[in-house]
DNA sequence: AAAAATAGATTACAGGTGTAATCTTAATTT
DNA sequence: AAATTAAGATTACACCTGTAATCTATTTTT
């Protein structure tokens, strides 16, 4: 799989927020999160492109880009990943662990009784 | 919060197993699963130490090591930082997205479950 | 047309990371 | 006692990362 540092992983989550977009837009997106310097996020896209994140195409002097892999596929491989190295694969101790630390509400739980509820209609 | 990178986190995690323990138990656990070399490992502790996620008390010769943070403590921040990142916080998501690819077992379903269930006795 | 701004390309540079090899010193073996 | 081994300390070194600054080639402005 394709390896993202953070800050890469942050442009490419900016650009998943909406594309194809140019450069100029992505850093005006991420400008309201981070104090990145317009320079750092060119290269971070230089990386991501050299990376085979992501493409562009040329709109006369400027680069179009768009993500070649699919946010929802990246964080599944990213979570497989994470929950197999301090997890041993299994989910529910790291849910266990926020519940024990009280890091869950209501609508975590609410949301996470539909997930169970849709997983075994699907496997009727 | 103490930063560690993934293969000194799993020289921790190798003492976590059981501690205190001397560099050459912790090289014998790791050579189950790795392949690295003693030096590598030694490296390992040695920044490990110096990053205060250990210490060690002498035995003559010899080191011996004991982890300074939990290791809920150190999984809990982390899984946290990663949900934070990849899910604005929101824990179903992934597990939605785990559902969804047909990575949850009946087991988790059912580990989960009693999450939940002990979540809300919790709450009366 | 000359000057200034702007897009991307190239270069920079310190600190982290994976992966050891070498050095130093003390213990063990022969 | 001399040689070997073994513990940890120090050094190595390429690649990754964060974080830009500078360079080059257009566009825009003036």
């Amino acid at each position: 799989m394709i390896e993202l540092s953070k800050a890469e992983f942050a442009v490419l989550d900016a650009l998943w927020l909406n594309y194809p977009a140019t450069a100029s837009q992505i850093i005006a997106r991420l400008s309201d999160d981070t104090h990145w310097h317009e320079k750092t996020i060119k290269t971070l896209l230089g990386r991501l492109v050299k990376k085979d994140a992501l493409t562009f195409e040329k709109d006369g002097r400027q680069y179009i880009y768009t993500p070649c892999i699919a946010r929802a596929d990246y964080t599944l491989k990213e979570s497989e990943n994470f929950i197999q190295r301090l997890f041993s694969g299994r989910i529910a101790p790291l849910v266990s662990g926020f519940a024990k630390s009280e890091r869950l509400s209501q609508q975590d739980i609410d949301e996470l009784k539909k997930v169970i509820d849709d997983w075994e209609k699907q496997q009727k």
